[in-house]
DNA sequence: CTCCAATAGTTGAACGTTCAAGCTCCACCG
DNA sequence: CGGTGGAGCTTGAACGTTCAACTATTGGAG
């Protein structure tokens, strides 16, 4: 329940365009990539992208928990989805050697194969909704200013979001 | 099923990092909206957007698929959005006078009163979360790099994405 | 005028996410 | 060393979205 009444800082002009424009466009890309992936490899983005963090880790194996980090997802929302990866066979649950609290998820080979035919295409549409429509100085403010929102993050919540170093081309 | 092979332009570091930097970025951004907006007014952001859209409409009634365009919705999950929203007494549905296929939504006085009381509390979380953290700079930068890829979508799509003007402070 | 493709909207089932609860195990204090 | 708070993960139910039908209506083309 609100309490303000007077107070609120309304967004200006500029503010509420850019606002209007960052939701719209961000809401259309995320499901055109939804879209795109869920016809070509039958995933949602959501699921490449644990895919993808897990091909980019050592041994291709991630604690539960730092693979939520990675992926900005809730624990709860990780280990449904892992679940499901796992009946499919595209990743591997075992047990945490040091903590025995601790699960770990392993990308399997076919999990591995499955990543790689779904990369290119994924990739194209990425370039192709976003990338290849910006310039390099677009690409440089877009980061920066994604960058200060999650510092932002991380001032408020305490320390999160380890967004994990590069995963390069995913399909390596 | 991909065909490429070779041929894939894989990101470049840079795009690569302002990639993760924006999916990890918008993803906590739009989860921590949703998680205020349900703990403070116990609705979803899309519905809240709904509601806003409305708001700022003629006689604050917009035909389903004005409004499903406006919200960057399917007609599906718009269709399913609103009947929740007038189960709850906040829209409600007529009948197009012109197009008798056509359906109408309307904002109610109870939902304005429900919006109005959302949007101070919603409108504090987007500054704290985005706004007061930009400079004016990439408020500019922000607008111009998102109302790229929106023409992007409309040159490829043929025209959709009607984004609505202002919509003011929702709660005027 | 009659057809017929296209448009507008709804519906139910399948899917993925959230939320709250629960369980196990660790860590640390006394 | 027993106790307790908290971390790590899972589970089931509720919720919102997608997908694929399906109905009703419109706007031409012939």
């Amino acid at each position: 329940m609100p309490v303000d009444e007077g107070s609120t800082r309304w967004l200006e002009p500029e503010e509420m365009h850019a606002w209007l424009s960052f939701i719209a466009g961000s809401a259309l890309l995320e499901s055109a990539l939804d879209r795109q992936l869920q016809r070509e490899s039958g995933m949602p983005h959501a699921y490449y992208q644990i895919l993808a963090m897990l091909s980019d880790a050592p041994r291709r194996t991630l604690r539960m928990s730092d693979l939520a980090a990675a992926t900005q997802s809730s624990q709860s929302r990780l280990s449904h989805a892992v679940s499901k990866l796992e009946g499919y066979g595209w990743v591997h649950r075992s047990q945490c050697p040091d903590d025995r609290r601790g699960t770990l998820a392993t990308l399997t080979e076919q999990g591995m194969a499955v990543l790689r035919e779904a990369a290119p295409g994924h990739v194209r549409a990425v370039r192709e909704h976003l990338f290849d429509l910006l310039t390099r100085e677009q690409v440089a403010q877009l980061t920066d200013i994604w960058q200060t929102v999650l510092a932002g993050m991380r001032d408020r919540d305490g320390v999160v979001a380890t967004t994990r170093t590069v995963l390069g081309e995913a399909a390596g």
